[in-house]
DNA sequence: TCGCACACAAATGGATCCATTCTCAAGATG
DNA sequence: CATCTTGAGAATGGATCCATTTGTGTGCGA
Protein backbone atom coordinates (compact mmCIF):
# COMPACT_ATOMS: atom_id res chain seq x y z
CA UNK A 1 0.00 0.00 0.00
CA UNK A 2 1.86 3.22 -1.28
CA UNK A 3 -0.53 5.27 1.05
CA UNK A 4 -0.44 3.70 4.77
CA UNK A 5 -3.36 6.06 6.32
CA UNK A 6 -6.34 5.46 5.09
CA UNK A 7 -8.12 8.59 5.36
CA UNK A 8 -5.25 10.15 3.26
CA UNK A 9 -6.08 7.33 0.73
CA UNK A 10 -9.86 8.01 0.53
CA UNK A 11 -9.29 12.01 0.15
CA UNK A 12 -6.68 11.21 -2.49
CA UNK A 13 -9.26 9.29 -4.83
CA UNK A 14 -11.80 11.29 -3.93
CA UNK A 15 -9.94 14.23 -4.92
CA UNK A 16 -8.94 12.62 -8.49
CA UNK A 17 -12.46 11.85 -9.16
CA UNK A 18 -13.24 15.80 -8.57
CA UNK A 19 -10.92 16.89 -10.64
CA UNK A 20 -11.44 14.20 -13.60
CA UNK A 21 -15.18 15.39 -13.55
CA UNK A 22 -16.81 12.13 -12.00
CA UNK A 23 -18.04 14.59 -9.25
CA UNK A 24 -19.42 17.52 -10.39
CA UNK A 25 -19.99 20.86 -8.35
CA UNK A 26 -23.61 20.46 -6.22
CA UNK A 27 -22.70 16.60 -6.21
CA UNK A 28 -23.71 15.14 -2.32
CA UNK A 29 -20.90 13.46 -0.60
CA UNK A 30 -22.46 10.81 1.79
CA UNK A 31 -20.43 8.96 4.23
CA UNK A 32 -21.75 6.09 4.13
CA UNK A 33 -21.98 5.87 0.27
CA UNK A 34 -18.53 6.21 0.11
CA UNK A 35 -17.33 4.17 3.08
CA UNK A 36 -19.10 1.04 1.30
CA UNK A 37 -17.58 1.94 -2.09
CA UNK A 38 -13.95 2.09 -0.87
CA UNK A 39 -14.08 -0.49 1.78
CA UNK A 40 -13.58 0.99 5.17
CA UNK A 41 -15.78 2.61 7.80
CA UNK A 42 -17.16 5.94 7.79
CA UNK A 43 -14.62 7.21 10.26
CA UNK A 44 -11.54 7.71 7.27
CA UNK A 45 -14.26 9.50 5.49
CA UNK A 46 -15.58 12.37 7.72
CA UNK A 47 -11.97 13.02 7.89
CA UNK A 48 -11.07 12.59 4.10
CA UNK A 49 -14.09 14.83 3.59
CA UNK A 50 -12.20 17.46 5.52
CA UNK A 51 -9.08 17.06 4.08
CA UNK A 52 -10.87 17.70 1.38
CA UNK A 53 -12.74 20.95 3.11
CA UNK A 54 -9.27 22.32 2.90
CA UNK A 55 -8.38 22.06 -0.36
CA UNK A 56 -11.64 24.06 -1.54
CA UNK A 57 -13.12 20.80 -3.01
CA UNK A 58 -15.87 19.43 -0.28
CA UNK A 59 -18.12 22.31 2.08
CA UNK A 60 -19.72 20.83 4.97
CA UNK A 61 -22.73 21.96 7.15
CA UNK A 62 -22.96 20.78 10.40
CA UNK A 63 -25.69 17.75 10.37
CA UNK A 64 -26.38 17.97 6.82
CA UNK A 65 -23.66 16.42 4.68
CA UNK A 66 -20.99 17.26 2.73
CA UNK A 67 -21.10 18.62 -1.12
CA UNK A 68 -18.87 19.24 -3.81
CA UNK A 69 -18.90 23.25 -3.90
CA UNK A 70 -20.92 24.82 -6.67
CA UNK A 71 -19.24 28.08 -7.32
CA UNK A 72 -20.98 31.47 -8.58
CA UNK A 73 -19.07 33.96 -11.18
CA UNK A 74 -17.91 36.42 -8.76
CA UNK A 75 -16.54 33.33 -6.75
CA UNK A 76 -14.28 31.94 -9.35
CA UNK A 77 -13.78 35.88 -10.56
CA UNK A 78 -12.28 35.96 -6.85
CA UNK A 79 -10.39 32.69 -7.17
CA UNK A 80 -8.80 33.62 -10.52
CA UNK A 81 -7.86 37.39 -9.25
CA UNK A 82 -6.20 35.82 -6.10
CA UNK A 83 -4.81 33.49 -8.76
CA UNK A 84 -3.08 37.26 -11.05
CA UNK A 85 -1.72 38.32 -7.43
CA UNK A 86 -0.10 34.72 -6.20
CA UNK A 87 0.83 32.40 -8.53
CA UNK A 88 3.36 35.59 -10.19
CA UNK A 89 5.13 35.19 -6.76
CA UNK A 90 5.00 31.07 -6.45
CA UNK A 91 6.60 31.37 -10.30
CA UNK A 92 9.41 34.05 -9.06
CA UNK A 93 10.37 32.09 -6.09
CA UNK A 94 10.47 28.47 -8.29
CA UNK A 95 12.94 30.35 -10.69
CA UNK A 96 15.39 30.11 -9.24
CA UNK A 97 15.55 26.64 -8.42
CA UNK A 98 14.38 25.27 -11.41
CA UNK A 99 16.39 22.56 -12.95
CA UNK A 100 17.34 22.26 -17.17
CA UNK A 101 15.40 18.89 -17.07
CA UNK A 102 12.10 20.71 -15.48
CA UNK A 103 12.52 23.67 -18.33
CA UNK A 104 13.17 20.86 -20.86
CA UNK A 105 10.02 18.82 -19.21
CA UNK A 106 7.80 22.13 -19.70
CA UNK A 107 9.25 22.49 -23.55
CA UNK A 108 8.29 19.12 -24.12
CA UNK A 109 4.33 19.44 -22.47
CA UNK A 110 3.46 22.71 -24.69
CA UNK A 111 4.83 20.58 -27.50
CA UNK A 112 2.09 17.79 -26.76
CA UNK A 113 -0.18 20.77 -25.85
CA UNK A 114 0.17 21.96 -29.41
CA UNK A 115 0.18 18.57 -31.40
CA UNK A 116 -3.13 17.75 -29.88
CA UNK A 117 -6.85 18.79 -29.52
CA UNK A 118 -8.53 16.67 -27.18
CA UNK A 119 -10.22 18.78 -24.68
CA UNK A 120 -9.91 16.30 -21.45
CA UNK A 121 -5.75 15.83 -22.16
CA UNK A 122 -5.30 19.93 -22.72
CA UNK A 123 -6.48 20.34 -19.29
CA UNK A 124 -4.26 17.70 -17.89
CA UNK A 125 -1.24 19.20 -19.82
CA UNK A 126 -2.02 22.81 -18.94
CA UNK A 127 -1.87 21.55 -15.22
CA UNK A 128 1.34 20.06 -15.60
CA UNK A 129 2.76 22.54 -17.63
CA UNK A 130 1.90 25.29 -15.34
CA UNK A 131 2.58 23.33 -12.15
CA UNK A 132 6.22 22.06 -13.31
CA UNK A 133 6.68 25.65 -13.48
CA UNK A 134 6.11 25.94 -9.82
CA UNK A 135 7.84 22.72 -8.92
CA UNK A 136 10.75 24.93 -7.72
CA UNK A 137 9.64 26.69 -4.97
CA UNK A 138 11.00 26.41 -1.78
CA UNK A 139 8.06 27.10 0.46
CA UNK A 140 5.80 24.39 0.63
CA UNK A 141 2.82 26.28 2.06
CA UNK A 142 2.82 28.81 -1.34
CA UNK A 143 2.60 26.01 -3.11
CA UNK A 144 0.21 24.21 -1.66
CA UNK A 145 -1.93 27.32 -1.78
CA UNK A 146 -1.07 27.87 -5.17
CA UNK A 147 -2.53 24.03 -6.17
CA UNK A 148 -5.91 24.43 -3.83
CA UNK A 149 -6.85 27.66 -5.69
CA UNK A 150 -5.79 25.48 -9.24
CA UNK A 151 -7.72 22.73 -8.04
CA UNK A 152 -10.70 24.88 -7.03
CA UNK A 153 -11.64 26.42 -10.46
CA UNK A 154 -10.61 22.90 -12.39
CA UNK A 155 -14.54 22.37 -12.59
CA UNK A 156 -15.45 25.29 -14.58
CA UNK A 157 -11.94 25.46 -16.79
CA UNK A 158 -13.13 22.19 -18.01
CA UNK A 159 -16.77 23.76 -18.44
CA UNK A 160 -15.21 26.31 -20.55
CA UNK A 161 -12.99 24.46 -22.68
CA UNK A 162 -16.11 21.76 -23.56
CA UNK A 163 -18.15 25.30 -24.30
CA UNK A 164 -15.83 26.47 -27.02
CA UNK A 165 -12.56 25.17 -26.66
CA UNK A 166 -10.61 24.90 -29.95
CA UNK A 167 -10.68 28.17 -31.48
CA UNK A 168 -8.33 29.55 -28.76
CA UNK A 169 -5.36 27.69 -28.67
CA UNK A 170 -3.64 29.79 -30.97
CA UNK A 171 -3.13 32.59 -27.78
CA UNK A 172 -3.09 30.27 -25.24
CA UNK A 173 0.19 28.40 -27.44
CA UNK A 174 1.49 32.01 -27.25
CA UNK A 175 1.24 32.77 -23.84
CA UNK A 176 2.78 29.77 -22.93
CA UNK A 177 5.81 30.43 -25.78
CA UNK A 178 6.71 33.42 -23.89
CA UNK A 179 6.06 32.01 -20.71
CA UNK A 180 8.26 29.30 -21.13
CA UNK A 181 10.85 31.49 -23.17
CA UNK A 182 10.89 33.93 -19.87
CA UNK A 183 11.52 31.01 -17.71
CA UNK A 184 14.53 29.60 -19.83
CA UNK A 185 16.18 32.96 -19.59
CA UNK A 186 15.05 32.95 -15.13
CA UNK A 187 13.70 36.41 -16.02
CA UNK A 188 11.24 36.50 -13.14
CA UNK A 189 10.11 40.21 -14.39
CA UNK A 190 8.85 39.08 -17.80
CA UNK A 191 7.92 35.62 -16.70
CA UNK A 192 5.30 37.24 -13.88
CA UNK A 193 4.30 39.67 -16.35
CA UNK A 194 3.12 37.32 -19.16
CA UNK A 195 1.71 34.96 -16.35
CA UNK A 196 -0.39 37.25 -14.91
CA UNK A 197 -2.03 38.30 -18.51
CA UNK A 198 -2.03 34.34 -19.12
CA UNK A 199 -4.58 33.91 -16.01
CA UNK A 200 -6.17 37.82 -16.66
CA UNK A 201 -7.32 36.68 -19.88
CA UNK A 202 -8.15 33.60 -18.83
CA UNK A 203 -10.74 35.06 -15.70
CA UNK A 204 -11.80 37.61 -18.51
CA UNK A 205 -12.85 35.32 -21.31
CA UNK A 206 -14.07 32.82 -18.71
CA UNK A 207 -16.56 35.13 -16.77
CA UNK A 208 -17.84 36.28 -19.90
CA UNK A 209 -19.84 33.03 -19.67
CA UNK A 210 -22.50 33.30 -16.81
CA UNK A 211 -24.13 30.42 -17.70
CA UNK A 212 -21.60 28.04 -16.59
CA UNK A 213 -22.30 28.77 -12.75
CA UNK A 214 -24.70 28.89 -10.32
CA UNK A 215 -27.13 31.84 -9.62
CA UNK A 216 -26.49 33.65 -6.57
CA UNK B 1 -24.08 25.74 24.04
CA UNK B 2 -23.59 28.27 21.55
CA UNK B 3 -21.82 26.07 19.07
CA UNK B 4 -23.89 22.66 19.20
CA UNK B 5 -20.79 20.79 17.29
CA UNK B 6 -17.87 18.76 19.80
CA UNK B 7 -15.54 19.26 17.15
CA UNK B 8 -15.91 23.12 15.86
CA UNK B 9 -16.00 23.88 19.86
CA UNK B 10 -12.52 22.44 20.16
CA UNK B 11 -11.15 23.79 17.47
CA UNK B 12 -12.40 27.12 18.56
CA UNK B 13 -11.12 26.62 21.82
CA UNK B 14 -7.72 25.38 20.66
CA UNK B 15 -7.12 28.69 18.31
CA UNK B 16 -8.00 31.27 20.95
CA UNK B 17 -4.97 29.52 23.30
CA UNK B 18 -2.88 29.23 20.20
CA UNK B 19 -3.45 33.28 19.33
CA UNK B 20 -3.23 33.94 22.88
CA UNK B 21 0.39 32.20 22.92
CA UNK B 22 -0.60 29.94 25.51
CA UNK B 23 0.27 26.87 22.85
CA UNK B 24 3.69 27.88 21.32
CA UNK B 25 5.03 26.55 18.10
CA UNK B 26 6.62 23.56 18.82
CA UNK B 27 4.09 22.06 21.44
CA UNK B 28 2.25 18.86 21.27
CA UNK B 29 -0.84 18.71 20.69
CA UNK B 30 -1.95 15.28 22.46
CA UNK B 31 -5.46 13.94 21.44
CA UNK B 32 -5.87 11.90 24.83
CA UNK B 33 -5.00 15.39 26.97
CA UNK B 34 -7.01 17.65 24.77
CA UNK B 35 -9.96 15.36 25.37
CA UNK B 36 -9.99 15.08 29.00
CA UNK B 37 -9.36 18.87 29.51
CA UNK B 38 -12.60 19.74 27.41
CA UNK B 39 -14.50 17.04 28.50
CA UNK B 40 -15.50 14.90 24.83
CA UNK B 41 -14.12 11.28 23.46
CA UNK B 42 -10.62 11.97 20.95
CA UNK B 43 -12.76 11.43 17.87
CA UNK B 44 -13.71 15.14 18.03
CA UNK B 45 -10.48 15.68 19.09
CA UNK B 46 -9.23 14.63 15.97
CA UNK B 47 -11.57 16.43 13.71
CA UNK B 48 -10.54 19.27 15.35
CA UNK B 49 -6.82 18.99 14.86
CA UNK B 50 -8.35 18.90 10.90
CA UNK B 51 -9.59 22.19 11.15
CA UNK B 52 -6.82 23.53 12.90
CA UNK B 53 -4.53 21.90 9.66
CA UNK B 54 -6.62 23.93 7.42
CA UNK B 55 -5.92 27.43 8.97
CA UNK B 56 -2.26 26.58 9.36
CA UNK B 57 -2.47 26.39 12.99
CA UNK B 58 -1.35 22.79 13.58
CA UNK B 59 0.48 20.38 11.93
CA UNK B 60 -0.07 16.11 11.71
CA UNK B 61 2.14 13.60 10.82
CA UNK B 62 0.03 10.36 10.44
CA UNK B 63 1.18 7.90 13.41
CA UNK B 64 2.97 10.63 14.94
CA UNK B 65 0.54 13.21 16.08
CA UNK B 66 -0.15 17.13 15.18
CA UNK B 67 1.95 20.08 16.87
CA UNK B 68 1.86 23.82 16.62
CA UNK B 69 3.84 24.19 13.66
CA UNK B 70 7.28 26.17 14.20
CA UNK B 71 8.13 28.49 11.29
CA UNK B 72 11.61 29.13 9.85
CA UNK B 73 12.62 32.60 8.94
CA UNK B 74 11.59 31.77 5.53
CA UNK B 75 8.51 30.37 6.37
CA UNK B 76 7.55 33.72 7.73
CA UNK B 77 9.16 35.39 5.01
CA UNK B 78 6.96 33.79 2.21
CA UNK B 79 3.75 34.38 4.43
CA UNK B 80 4.29 38.34 4.47
CA UNK B 81 4.85 38.33 1.15
CA UNK B 82 1.89 36.31 0.45
CA UNK B 83 0.09 38.74 3.00
CA UNK B 84 1.32 41.83 0.73
CA UNK B 85 0.05 40.65 -2.43
CA UNK B 86 -3.68 38.93 -1.14
CA UNK B 87 -4.40 41.65 1.42
CA UNK B 88 -4.44 44.80 -0.63
CA UNK B 89 -7.04 42.64 -3.07
CA UNK B 90 -9.40 41.75 0.17
CA UNK B 91 -9.18 45.62 0.87
CA UNK B 92 -10.13 46.84 -1.89
CA UNK B 93 -12.92 44.31 -2.42
CA UNK B 94 -14.01 45.41 0.87
CA UNK B 95 -13.68 49.09 0.71
CA UNK B 96 -17.34 49.67 -1.30
CA UNK B 97 -19.04 47.57 1.21
CA UNK B 98 -17.61 49.17 4.26
CA UNK B 99 -20.37 51.15 6.04
CA UNK B 100 -19.40 54.13 7.52
CA UNK B 101 -20.07 52.66 11.06
CA UNK B 102 -17.08 50.41 10.59
CA UNK B 103 -14.50 53.22 9.58
CA UNK B 104 -15.89 54.95 12.19
CA UNK B 105 -15.18 51.84 14.44
CA UNK B 106 -11.64 51.92 12.93
CA UNK B 107 -10.86 54.97 13.97
CA UNK B 108 -11.78 54.44 17.85
CA UNK B 109 -10.22 51.60 17.80
CA UNK B 110 -6.83 53.61 16.37
CA UNK B 111 -7.19 56.31 19.21
CA UNK B 112 -7.16 53.36 21.58
CA UNK B 113 -4.20 51.89 20.36
CA UNK B 114 -2.57 55.34 20.50
CA UNK B 115 -3.62 56.05 24.00
CA UNK B 116 -1.79 52.79 25.54
CA UNK B 117 1.22 50.77 25.42
CA UNK B 118 0.33 47.67 26.16
CA UNK B 119 2.00 44.81 23.94
CA UNK B 120 -0.96 41.92 23.93
CA UNK B 121 -3.67 44.58 24.02
CA UNK B 122 -1.69 46.44 20.92
CA UNK B 123 -1.91 42.44 19.33
CA UNK B 124 -5.38 42.42 19.60
CA UNK B 125 -6.29 46.00 18.61
CA UNK B 126 -4.05 46.16 15.36
CA UNK B 127 -5.70 42.16 14.69
CA UNK B 128 -8.69 44.19 15.21
CA UNK B 129 -8.19 47.30 13.03
CA UNK B 130 -6.93 45.54 9.97
CA UNK B 131 -9.90 42.70 9.93
CA UNK B 132 -12.73 45.72 10.29
CA UNK B 133 -11.53 47.23 7.09
CA UNK B 134 -11.45 43.75 5.77
CA UNK B 135 -15.04 43.10 7.10
CA UNK B 136 -17.25 44.16 3.92
CA UNK B 137 -15.31 41.49 1.64
CA UNK B 138 -17.95 39.99 -0.08
CA UNK B 139 -15.86 37.07 -1.27
CA UNK B 140 -16.00 34.55 2.10
CA UNK B 141 -13.00 32.13 0.44
CA UNK B 142 -10.60 35.51 -0.06
CA UNK B 143 -11.37 36.40 3.76
CA UNK B 144 -10.80 33.48 5.25
CA UNK B 145 -7.38 32.84 3.48
CA UNK B 146 -6.21 36.23 5.04
CA UNK B 147 -7.36 35.20 8.08
CA UNK B 148 -5.24 32.07 7.85
CA UNK B 149 -2.58 34.12 7.02
CA UNK B 150 -2.77 36.45 9.77
CA UNK B 151 -3.43 33.32 12.31
CA UNK B 152 -0.49 31.27 10.65
CA UNK B 153 2.04 34.64 11.40
CA UNK B 154 0.41 35.60 14.87
CA UNK B 155 2.76 34.02 16.81
CA UNK B 156 5.84 35.62 15.58
CA UNK B 157 4.46 38.99 15.52
CA UNK B 158 3.74 39.25 19.29
CA UNK B 159 7.82 37.43 19.82
CA UNK B 160 8.72 40.58 17.51
CA UNK B 161 6.64 43.16 19.74
CA UNK B 162 8.11 41.96 22.83
CA UNK B 163 11.30 41.89 21.57
CA UNK B 164 11.27 46.07 20.94
CA UNK B 165 7.61 47.11 20.47
CA UNK B 166 7.43 50.22 21.78
CA UNK B 167 9.96 52.31 19.64
CA UNK B 168 8.10 51.43 16.59
CA UNK B 169 4.90 53.20 17.85
CA UNK B 170 4.96 56.26 16.02
CA UNK B 171 5.69 54.76 12.85
CA UNK B 172 2.92 52.18 13.07
CA UNK B 173 0.18 55.04 14.03
CA UNK B 174 1.27 57.36 10.88
CA UNK B 175 1.02 54.06 8.77
CA UNK B 176 -2.91 53.22 10.08
CA UNK B 177 -3.72 56.98 9.92
CA UNK B 178 -3.06 57.26 6.59
CA UNK B 179 -4.67 53.76 5.61
CA UNK B 180 -7.51 54.79 7.49
CA UNK B 181 -7.85 58.53 5.73
CA UNK B 182 -7.53 56.13 2.40
CA UNK B 183 -10.12 53.98 3.64
CA UNK B 184 -12.69 56.85 4.47
CA UNK B 185 -12.39 58.22 1.37
CA UNK B 186 -13.01 55.04 -0.15
CA UNK B 187 -9.80 55.11 -2.15
CA UNK B 188 -8.64 51.73 -3.08
CA UNK B 189 -5.70 52.58 -4.84
CA UNK B 190 -4.24 54.87 -1.79
CA UNK B 191 -5.39 52.11 0.70
CA UNK B 192 -3.94 49.45 -1.47
CA UNK B 193 -0.84 50.79 -1.54
CA UNK B 194 -0.03 52.16 2.17
CA UNK B 195 -1.41 48.52 3.22
CA UNK B 196 1.56 47.08 1.04
CA UNK B 197 4.00 49.52 2.49
CA UNK B 198 2.73 48.90 6.14
CA UNK B 199 2.76 45.00 5.72
CA UNK B 200 6.19 45.06 3.92
CA UNK B 201 7.99 47.28 6.55
CA UNK B 202 6.69 44.62 8.81
CA UNK B 203 8.30 41.90 7.20
CA UNK B 204 11.63 43.92 6.90
CA UNK B 205 11.68 44.59 10.34
CA UNK B 206 10.74 40.90 11.74
CA UNK B 207 12.84 38.83 9.22
CA UNK B 208 15.86 41.21 10.78
CA UNK B 209 15.19 38.94 14.42
CA UNK B 210 16.21 35.17 13.23
CA UNK B 211 16.73 34.77 17.04
CA UNK B 212 12.94 34.13 16.90
CA UNK B 213 12.91 31.72 14.15
CA UNK B 214 13.58 27.92 13.73
CA UNK B 215 16.69 27.36 12.53
CA UNK B 216 15.97 24.98 9.09
C1' DT C 1 -58.60 20.37 -1.09
C1' DC C 2 -55.13 22.62 1.46
C1' DG C 3 -52.33 22.98 5.58
C1' DC C 4 -50.31 21.67 9.74
C1' DA C 5 -48.56 18.27 12.89
C1' DC C 6 -46.72 14.12 14.23
C1' DA C 7 -43.96 10.25 13.32
C1' DC C 8 -40.73 7.46 11.00
C1' DA C 9 -36.66 6.89 8.26
C1' DA C 10 -32.12 8.20 6.96
C1' DA C 11 -27.89 10.54 7.59
C1' DT C 12 -24.55 12.73 10.53
C1' DG C 13 -22.19 13.31 15.19
C1' DG C 14 -20.09 11.13 19.30
C1' DA C 15 -18.38 7.36 22.54
C1' DT C 16 -16.16 3.14 23.37
C1' DC C 17 -13.26 -0.60 22.13
C1' DC C 18 -9.66 -2.90 19.42
C1' DA C 19 -5.57 -2.86 16.11
C1' DT C 20 -1.44 -0.85 14.55
C1' DT C 21 2.57 1.90 14.70
C1' DC C 22 6.04 4.56 16.82
C1' DT C 23 9.16 5.64 20.60
C1' DC C 24 12.45 4.71 23.87
C1' DA C 25 15.12 2.21 26.77
C1' DA C 26 17.48 -1.89 28.27
C1' DG C 27 20.17 -5.71 27.21
C1' DA C 28 22.91 -8.63 24.32
C1' DT C 29 26.48 -9.15 21.04
C1' DG C 30 30.41 -8.03 18.16
C1' DC D 1 32.64 0.21 24.64
C1' DA D 2 29.64 1.08 20.86
C1' DT D 3 25.87 -0.44 18.15
C1' DC D 4 22.16 -3.11 16.89
C1' DT D 5 18.12 -5.57 18.34
C1' DT D 6 14.16 -6.49 20.86
C1' DG D 7 10.33 -5.70 23.78
C1' DA D 8 7.27 -2.93 26.65
C1' DG D 9 4.56 1.14 26.93
C1' DA D 10 2.11 4.83 24.92
C1' DA D 11 -0.09 7.27 21.35
C1' DT D 12 -2.50 7.33 17.00
C1' DG D 13 -5.63 5.00 13.46
C1' DG D 14 -9.85 2.32 12.49
C1' DA D 15 -14.33 -0.30 13.36
C1' DT D 16 -18.63 -0.83 15.58
C1' DC D 17 -22.43 0.82 18.20
C1' DC D 18 -25.50 4.38 20.02
C1' DA D 19 -27.50 9.26 20.15
C1' DT D 20 -29.16 13.26 17.81
C1' DT D 21 -30.69 15.91 14.20
C1' DT D 22 -32.84 16.63 9.77
C1' DG D 23 -35.99 15.82 6.17
C1' DT D 24 -39.90 13.72 4.34
C1' DG D 25 -44.26 11.55 4.04
C1' DT D 26 -48.65 10.46 5.65
C1' DG D 27 -52.76 11.24 8.08
C1' DC D 28 -55.94 14.03 10.39
C1' DG D 29 -58.50 18.18 10.74
C1' DA D 30 -60.43 22.48 9.10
Amino acid sequence: MTESVASRRIAGILREEILAGKLTPGTRLHQDEIAARLGSSRLPVREALRILENDGLAKTTPNRGARVPALTLEDVNVYYRMRERLEPLTLAESLPHLTDEQVEAMQRIQEEIESQDDVNRFLVLDREFHLTSYAGCPSEHLLDTTVRLWNATQHYRRAFMQLDGGNRAAIVNAEHRLLLDAVRRRDAEDAERYLTGHIRRTRVELTRHPELFERD
